[in-house]
DNA sequence: GATGGACCCGTCTAGACAGCATGTC
DNA sequence: CTAGACGGGTCCATC
């Protein structure tokens, strides 16, 4: 047994701080080391982190239970992950860290005390029905404004909806930016609410507009005459010494925007800086085989101090931005909203130039406060700067009293449940009865009641309806059938939810395919395109649709479902699915991704996520054609397609790539050196192979895996 | 005749979770 | 019902 005050020491100390903060003393006074559940409530940079530990130590040493702490995304979890085992794992702590692409259900969990997890994780645990889950202590739910995501929102609902009936004991932990409904949330969640303002750093926020930057309740700048708004900000930002975030509503606007600056901040570079720029600048540029125009382009702007970052960037490149930008190298980034819930960036100040968005059918409209609140979220880094600072840039005066009125004085969102869309009843209902957690119509209305859509409007007669409605499609479709009243998933559905897969595509898939005989390459994209997990579809240039036309025409006896006619109202959606399969096709027949980029106008690191989904998309068919009656044939195709996709490589590439340590380019040079085959690398001798593959060791390991 | 600025008009729009097989935190 | 920046093309002034 160690005492709560042992506990405290012990966090304090890990963390390098002198005492708690005013928030994390409010969460101890509360009773967090008695396992009472809270929600907090809090800026950013407030601490929240530190409560998870305090908690995990006491429910992990004390009670020998586990913590589980979840995160909205993969970045945010690994840097959790480091972090709770850089301090705890000398106190015996075993920390895991559990995302998509790191590990799977096994047991092997259960060894350990703090697991760390992404949402949708967490949620693929519960579905294979992880045998350790009632060793849980203690949940820790971070950045649970997530709620009001329509797209993700569900999966965190559900998940805590379903801990707290298995798991009636276990303390709730659930972190939030400022939000206006706190106290909602924590009569869902039967928890206490912390409410705070409470920054390490002093944050000032305000407006810039006609040569001024004005900050409310503090000071004021004068900006120098003679340079474009932006520059002159920049220009204001690096006299001080410090850096700055730029906020804007397209991926084109950030690389604009880094091009035009690029040519103001490299004067303000000392010459070691621009030594390792150039370093950093050549790394970025050289992160594929054959540097792509975005490539070149953002390594252009690194070498004079500036970057753009967005979606579209390669992961390694944006670990390279990273890193750069926290060294103080970087003087300038300019980002879309990539950069606002990600990893921990800290920086002096973040200028909201677009506080609009674009929005399909709304036009372009005010970001959320939340959001705002976001993107200033980081402004003012602890022991480096006294104040932070976040600024949004007005266009006229009737904006600047716009945006003062709604962000600066304007009261913050609710948050709301999104549970009632269609997708996340589909995809729950299934999962929920698959895993033998409800059984009948009348135990999932009673569920509903739970979630904090059942709690936040008091009753769910409009839930009802459309809940009904999703069992009869689930049903209709085979994923669910009912027995004497009780609701079962099928063995198919069992395995569709198990695979994370949306039902709607896996009923598409499975109708498409059966009894197919016909496809080839290109129609296969073609389908998989049409699944909503692939969503949206790239957009659409005239030029790119002619040059897809053309394919479809190519292509058009293999098409083994129906196409839409030009005149439908599902034309040019059916174009822009087409466009992904082309991409796909380039990718497959080994043209470069420059290439590619350049003819169909998609970043690289755009298509390497969308070939990602799409691997998956192919093994869960797969899968699912191991319970439905597919051709053999379009399984065999199905099964190369995988490969071919996942390396990009024509189909004499295929035997090839199966070996370790052979990829797209390496297997390629094999096969143009005349070794093609397995049994013609086995047969060679290995100074040949060590000429084509550039490497002793590869060879080395090459020949005693054969 | 080349260069470059002003202006018009069409185009296009953010992000990122999950399976599994590996060998290991 | 609702936007706005970019970039390519065009025209025209200037040297």
């Amino acid at each position: 047994m160690i005492e709560k005050k042992e506990i405290v020491e012990k966090v304090i100390f890990e963390n390098q701080i002198e005492k708690l903060n005013p928030v994390q003393e409010r969460a101890v006074k509360m009773g967090i080391l008695e396992g009472e559940s809270l929600v907090v409530s809090s800026p950013t940079s407030s601490g929240k982190t530190l409560l998870a530990e305090l908690a995990g130590l006491n429910v992990t040493l004390n009670k020998r239970k586990k913590m589980v702490y979840l995160c909205p995304l993969v970045a945010l979890a690994r840097e959790k992950y480091e972090d709770f085992k850089r301090k705890y794992q000398k106190y015996g702590i075993k920390v895991a860290l559990s995302v998509g692409n790191y590990d799977s259900s096994d047991p092997w969990l259960s060894r350990f005390h703090w697991i760390v997890c992404s949402n949708e994780k967490f949620d693929s645990l519960i579905r294979h029905e992880a045998p350790w889950i009632n060793e849980i202590g203690v949940v820790v739910a971070d950045e649970i404004h997530l709620l009001d995501d329509p797209n993700r929102g569900p999966t965190l609902e559900i998940l805590l909806t379903i801990l707290k009936e298995i798991l009636p004991r276990a303390q709730i932990l659930a972190f939030s930016a400022t939000i206006q409904n706190a106290e909602e949330i924590g009569e869902w969640l039967g928890a206490k609410v912390l409410k705070s303002d409470f920054r390490p750093v002093p944050l000032y926020k305000g407006i810039s507009f006609d040569g001024k930057i004005k900050l409310f309740g503090f000071k004021e700048y004068k900006l120098s005459e003679g340079l474009g708004l932006e520059e002159s900000i920049v220009e204001n930002t690096l006299l001080m010494k410090k850096q700055l975030i730029f906020f804007l509503s397209s991926r084109r606007n950030t690389e604009a925007l880094a091009e035009k600056l690029s040519k103001l901040v490299f004067h303000f570079l000392e010459e070691k800086e621009i030594e390792g720029l150039k370093k950093i600048s050549q790394a970025i540029e050289n992160t594929l085989e054959i540097p792509t125009e975005q490539c070149k382009k953002l390594a252009r702007c690194v070498e004079k101090g500036v970057v753009f970052y967005h979606s579209g960037i390669l992961f390694d490149q944006r670990i390279l931005v990273e890193e750069a930008y926290k060294k103080g190298l970087i003087k300038v980034i300019t980002s879309t909203t990539a950069l606002a819930y990600g990893l921990n960036l800290p920086n002096f100040r973040a200028v909201v130039r677009d506080a609009k968005r674009y929005y399909p059918g709304l036009g372009s409209i005010y970001l959320p406060v939340l959001e705002v609140e976001q993107m200033f979220g980081r402004s003012g880094r602890p022991k480096y700067d006294d104040w932070g600072e976040g600024i949004l840039v007005a266009k006229n005066e009737k904006e600047v009293e716009e945006l003062e009125s709604y962000y600066l004085k304007g009261e913050l969102e609710e948050i709301s449940s999104k549970i009632s869309t269609e997708s996340a009843l589909r995809i729950h209902i299934l999962s929920l009865v698959s895993n033998h957690f409800l059984k009948s119509e009348t135990e999932i209305f009673e569920f509903f009641k739970k979630t904090f859509f059942g709690k936040k409007y008091r009753e769910i007669s409009v839930l009802k309806e459309k809940i009904e409605e999703t069992i009869f499609l689930l049903e209709s479709w085979g994923f669910l059938e009912r027995k004497e009243g009780k609701l079962n998933a099928t063995k198919i559905g069992r395995r569709i939810s198990q695979l994370y897969l949306d039902p709607l595509s896996a009923n598409l898939f499975i109708e498409s395919l059966k009894g197919c005989q016909k496809a080839n390459e290109f129609t296969l994209f073609c389908l998989l395109a049409k699944a909503g997990e692939l969503k949206p579809s790239p957009s659409l240039t005239t030029k790119d649709a002619f040059l897809v036309e053309e394919e479809i025409l190519k292509n058009e006896e293999f098409f083994f479902f129906q196409m839409p006619d030009e005149f439908d109202e599902e034309y040019e959606e059916f174009l822009r699915e087409a466009k992904l399969a082309t991409i796909f096709s380039f990718w497959i027949e080994e043209k470069t991704e420059g290439e590619i980029m350049e003819k169909l106008k998609i970043t690289p690191g755009e298509l390497h996520s969308r070939v990602e989904i799409s691997d998956w998309l192919l093994y869960s068919i797969l899968e699912i054609s191991k319970l439905v009656p597919f051709e053999q044939e379009i399984k065999k195709e199905l099964k190369k397609l995988r490969v071919r996709l996942r390396y990009g490589i024509k189909e004499e590439l295929v035997p090839l790539v199966s070996l370790r340590g052979i990829g797209r380019v390496r297997a390629r040079a094999l096969f143009d050196s005349g070794f093609g085959s397995i049994s013609k690398i086995k047969e060679a001798k290995t100074e040949d192979l060590v000429r084509v593959l550039k490497s002793q060791t590869l060879v080395k390991k090459l020949k005693s895996e054969l």
